[in-house]
DNA sequence: ACCTGAACACCGTTCAAGT
DNA sequence: ACCTGAACACCGTTCAAGT
């Protein structure tokens, strides 16, 4: 019986990954360093090169095990093609679900290589494939599907960036000056009452308003091709 | 005659900005640092703190100065509130052509601050109140404009990271080993069809379409209010 | 095979000191 | 008022050397 000479190696691909959403859930995207990781992790940062290529090739294995960690990775088609656009706007919600279950998880996830985070292909491909399905040809349905996304990617990273009226509202309210004091005053009294009224809602619900509207139209849009 | 003291400044704010933007269109945001930036204007990286409190001063200066050189800080209402909808396709068109002026354009006035960048609260209000004289209550206004705005962000970012689909495909092409090879073949070869399709178009078609979609989306959600 | 130590070429920012 | 020089506390990355 012959003795293994290999040792258990000190750091795993996946308890890196692990880690690095660690820090970004509590500390931000700025601060998931290599150096915080591999301090982390108990060991020096040189050492992470030996299982990954650089930091984007990190970065991109965040985003994939994010959209993978929310089931994204399993996505099954609508039983009725019929209900294309409730199905639609269920996956849309899921995927700013995911990205907001973790701090900067737009920025993390929209950031990301394509190739690398192939989850994130999974849903653009079952989503087209289904939109193609439900009426529109293959380059309608990879445009209405981007559409789609790209509004998730607006929304949250907005959202995340701090750009919610209510954060935008405590700043004016922290801030001595006014910060819109560039613009007429008029203007400003405006914008004011657009937050007030912001305040009322929740990011959630703002979203699935603006999913909804959107959805309505590639709905009307399938018709005039 | 008393003769004055003061000397032209070696720097001005006006002339740091134009010098900053340069520097993103030649070598991208990642290369507008303090230092190259000082070194562009002839003077040390600490004499920018003179003129501007931090970086993100700078940077929210310069979506600033992004939008209103695209001549966005002057927006007019259309003269028929009915001509809504078009008024509204070609602002957030004029937008994306800001945004695509410059390389990484999406991201730096995605990211800068509200409160800094006037213009952009510019084009919020009045699109609001566009919104509003065309039949829609105070809050939906205001969440269909972050709507199109967030479609815009969205697919600006996406656009200019690269992750068009020719250069996407050319970066398959490069690659020697499939870069989605995690996916299933299947998906794979219906990723390449959906790509080779959408090579067919630019993406301002593809922008146009989805942007055309998202407002009949509003258009008829002003009917359910 | 897997990791360390030391170095390289950078960052943003602060601050005393110069003019 | 406006800018410099020097320093501080960081970055990502490379690479010879250790085990």
């Amino acid at each position: 019986m012959k003795t293994r000479k290999t040792k258990t190696p000190h750091i795993q691909p996946e308890a890196v990954i692990k880690a690095a959403l660690e820090i970004l859930d509590a500390e931000g995207l700025e601060n998931v360093t290599l150096r915080r990781l591999a301090a982390k992790l108990n060991v020096q940062a040189p050492a992470l090169y030996w299982h990954f290529k650089d930091k984007s090739d990190i970065t991109d294995d965040m985003a994939q095990a994010i959209l993978k960690n929310a089931g994204l990775d399993s996505i099954t088609p609508p039983e009725d093609i019929n209900n294309w656009d409730s199905w639609l706007k269920d996956l849309m919600s899921s995927l700013r679900n995911a990205l907001t279950a973790h701090r900067d998880g737009g920025r993390v996830v929209a950031g990301a290589t394509f190739g690398r985070a192939y989850t994130l292909e999974k849903i653009v491909v079952s989503t087209t494939k289904v939109l193609e399905k439900a009426g529109f040809d293959r380059l309608h349905a990879s445009i209405a599907t981007s559409t789609a996304i790209d509004y998730v990617w607006g929304f949250v990273i907005e959202e995340q960036a701090g750009m919610a009226p209510q954060a935008f509202l405590s700043a004016v309210a922290q801030s001595g000056e006014n910060p819109v004091i560039q613009n007429t005053s008029e203007d400003d009294a405006y914008l004011t009452s657009i937050m007030d009224e912001y305040c009322k809602t929740t990011p959630t619900k703002a979203f699935d308003w603006g999913l909804q509207a959107i959805i309505t139209g590639l709905k009307s849009a399938i018709n005039k091709e």
